[in-house]
DNA sequence: ACTCAAGTTCGTAAATTCCGAAGTGGCTCC
DNA sequence: GGAGCCACTTCGGAATTTACGAACTTGAGT
């Protein structure tokens, strides 16, 4: 096990160049300095010093544990001082983890409901939903924003609730997207060329399903993770995109889409995975009370 | 003074998620950990777990300290093995400082004369003259190449010593070189656009003295920090530049260069600069050794 | 050879890190 | 709503680590 008092003591030495000015700085004597070093040396095994003259020098694994204790010092050096700085500001921090299945304009959307917060500091962190769940729980996250709700692990005790059932509607670039299309959808989507989310998502999964009972056989042209990027290609004249009807407010930006159909039947969800018990973050609370403001939320169960 | 065995406990504390499994992995008690973790507080000022439920949670400062720690240990815990490796491999390192106004094609024909060593790890460093010299004399560099020599200071026991002396050619693209400049050359600099290199660089004031003492006034056109760079635009037909002909060897890659002119009483020297006492780095010995094998070194004093 | 400066060794004192034992208080289950 | 559990606390003294005074080598400069 390395002992950082050690590494300490040699990093000042290397930094210094000797046994002499090192320990006069750290005022201390000379001999604890030395023999902290010897200790380091026989931690790791390996001779870091050699005698050079009548002073010192790094031998080449010395020259190695100096570039790595130069690095852990430097932060160590800073690390009181930016504790302090957040300590004092009067920022309040967020720390949402997003599925990595989740569409992202959708999480906008929901986070949009706190992002008017005075001196907020968010901090999103994006991973897979049984990494971000252990997280939760260690309370190194606020909220997790997912397409699913967590299972009911009595190890974790966790808390899910439906944000938002929002009706997903499909959207292609005007030059695509005819008439017809629009009359017959959801069989247009037959010919019309389709993106559609990666199977690592849950929308995906709801996809197919809706696909299976309606017998419409989609003539898929992309599969995308990331929602964003999909609007972004679709806009460009790719294909037909499906796109949950929180996030299209996020498209406006996306001009030269017309909307193909909607499918009131077909629900993304969102769900807010929270600590059963401990006292709730404000945002998190103001998000769930402000639920209901998410325009499109469902309100069936 | 931040005791880094504290910071380590929290560390801890804070990734297994609580002061129940964090001492139990490190195998200890209970309570000397939270003591420790207590005593970080004391240091920073600030608390950095809150009770949450029947755990603890990460305060904001907590947040932040625990961002750098994630850090720091990541580091730690490879440094003995990095040390490890670097001690076990037979590789022969080699610190090699470059001063600033040196120039990298020169330097690189002196680092040639090992640069077939087995099992060879070139370390280059760059910097400011001074800079360079008192790392030399702290043992973390093995030798300094630069464009002059140490002055004697008794405090810093280096030693000197030319390596090269090599007269400096002028160089352009062809179809800027024509057969009359070099007939007239020098003075056909006055017309000719130059490169030279910056002010910092020392061949530059040889080279503004040797412009006076033959009363020529060059039509400069631009001013390089490097050499290398400064070929590769002079090549591609930006104007004409001086090179030391030791750098010539390096200028192969370039073609569609012609030469302008010679100047004999003109040179670039390089020294090597060394600790005076101390067993010396068998590279070195070996660099000063086959120091004649520089094809245009300049044999006089 | 002498001197000074840098590094080393040895033995003991001071500080810290550590654990056993005996509480508190929140949470869950019945 | 009370029993029981589990996570965190507090307190005191023991064990380990860290530290220093004093005296000893070794190398470089004069």
């Amino acid at each position: 096990m390395l002992n950082y008092r050690h590494l300490y003591y040699f990093w000042m030495v290397s930094k210094e160049g000797g046994f002499a000015p090192a320990p006069q700085r750290l005022v201390m004597a000379i001999q604890t300095n030395r023999a902290q070093v010897r200790e380091l040396e026989k931690t790791l095994g390996y001779q870091v010093l050699k005698p050079a003259g009548r002073s010192v020098a790094l031998t080449d694994a010395g020259k190695a544990a100096f570039a790595r204790a130069d690095e852990i010092f430097q932060i160590g050096q800073n690390l009181a001082e930016e504790v302090r700085a957040v300590a004092s500001k009067r920022v309040i921090r967020l720390s949402v983890g997003l599925s990595d299945g989740i569409s992202k304009l959708a999480a906008h959307s929901v986070l949009a409901l706190v992002l008017d917060t005075p001196d907020l500091k968010l901090l999103c962190h994006e991973g897979e939903f049984e990494q971000l769940q252990s997280e939760l729980a260690l309370h190194r996250l606020d909220i997790v924003l997912a397409g699913q709700s967590a299972p009911p692990n009595p190890n974790l005790r966790l808390n899910s609730e439906r944000l938002v059932s929002s009706p997903v509607d499909w959207y292609g670039p005007e030059k695509l997207v005819k008439k017809s299309d629009v009359g017959t959808f959801p069989q247009s989507l037959e010919h019309l060329p389709v993106l559609l989310p990666t199977g690592h998502s849950v929308l995906r999964s709801s996809l197919d399903r809706w696909f299976l009972e309606r017998g419409v056989k989609p003539h898929i042209v992309g599969e995308f993770e990331d929602s964003a990027l999909m609007s972004v290609f679709a806009a460009r004249g790719l294909g037909v995109f499906p796109v949950s009807r929180l996030g299209t407010d996020d498209l406006g930006l996306m001009p030269g889409l017309r909307m193909l159909g909607q499918c009131e039947d077909l629900h993304e969800e969102i769900y807010a995975i929270q600590n059963r018990r401990g006292q709730q973050h404000p945002l998190v609370q103001q998000i769930l009370a402000k639920r209901t403001d998410l325009g499109t939320t469902h309100p069936s169960a």
